[in-house]
DNA sequence: GTCTATAGTCCGATAGAC
DNA sequence: GTCTATCGGACTATAGAC
């Protein structure tokens, strides 16, 4: 028998997505978090080093399974492609769907929170960038590779969240991809050429 | 003859950017800002709403300049272009280059003052993709280009920013389009398609 | 588990500029 | 008189220290 109740943690996260839908992330205090969770605010702060970190539990893990997706990945001669595919193919429906849809719809109305999506974003393609440099893949190339690669997924997703009738990711991330390449400026000067330069 | 000090404002910026770069960002205090300003912690908390905010004074008028740069493109049938050329057309030196360079040193070494200024880019992104919306463009198309664009823009800033020997922003950017061209896949399937298939 | 420093808010007062 | 920038102090919540 234990003599605190199990799953402080979990408890914890749970309250905190109610409270925030609630009254709003600004409006609820970490009292107020650890009362629901029955909690002293001192367990909250040994869990999460702060009040935002609460809804960002997985990034850890999210993070390490897309690295190590490139590092595993067969080839890298198409570092986007490998960006992308390592994007698409991992399980984002931790928790169940409808729970990060919700946890999303809260970090969309909060910009505190909303940073904090950022910079977890931010964090992710930094090792991305040295993981297609560890396979090999040139400084700029992979920077740029990643940075691109993760805006084409974010279009696939944001589809993909809206709830397409269950559509598939990979899928959605070809269709991005195609997008992309429709856009992709085509070789030559930066503007369209004036009226003289098309008639000679 | 005014009561106190003019400037309080500049005072205030100065004051934090040189305490972050002796002290760090979490280390030192709005008080100390203050003090060094030689005006009340009231007085900061008039000019910016947080002490982070005391390294974004700019944000506003970067984001109207460019959005309005989107808006007066004269062509949107290539929009990840308008992008990369709102962007690098923008007079970013404001306040002196070597501003900027303590600024963006101090912003890069400080998790708190990037998460604020990643969610300033996403401002930016968010108005740019309405901008090209209000010219015709298609929403996803919009948003694709725009976040495409931003990165595309961020790497040539990158090599501009390190001062390769007072490089041409606008030239650092078509040679970040033509990294982009490179980078992205050919239609064809998702995956280098397997021995069978590049044998018959 | 308690204590404390800092961030950030609120209300009111003051005094020069217009 | 009105407007605007400043100051003073009390107050709450976060977050870290003890």
């Amino acid at each position: 028998m234990p003599r605190w109740e199990e799953g402080s943690a979990e408890r914890l996260t749970t309250a905190a997505l109610e409270l925030f839908e609630e009254r709003g992330f600004e409006d609820t205090s970490v009292v107020e978090i650890a009362e629901r969770a029955r909690v002293t605010t001192r367990t909250f702060f040994r869990y999460f080093p702060d009040k935002r970190e609460v809804l960002f539990a997985e990034s850890d893990r999210i993070r390490t399974a897309i690295v190590q997706a490139v590092l595993d990945a067969p080839d890298v001669t198409q570092p986007l492609r490998v960006v992308t595919t390592a994007l698409a193919q991992f399980d984002w429906d931790v928790g169940g769907a409808e729970i990060q849809r919700r946890r999303h719809a809260v970090i969309a109305a909060n910009p505190g929170l909303l940073e904090r999506e950022l910079i977890k974003q931010d964090e992710i393609a930094t090792e991305v960038v040295r993981a297609l440099r560890r396979r090999g893949v040139e400084e700029e190339a992979a920077r740029l590779a990643t940075r691109v690669g993760i805006q084409v997924f974010a279009t696939a997703y944001a589809r993909w969240a809206e709830g397409d009738g269950g559509a598939d990711l990979t899928e959605l991330t070809e269709a991005a991809t195609d997008l992309l390449r429709a856009l992709v400026p085509t070789e030559g000067p930066p503007w369209p050429r004036t009226r003289e330069e098309v008639r000679s």
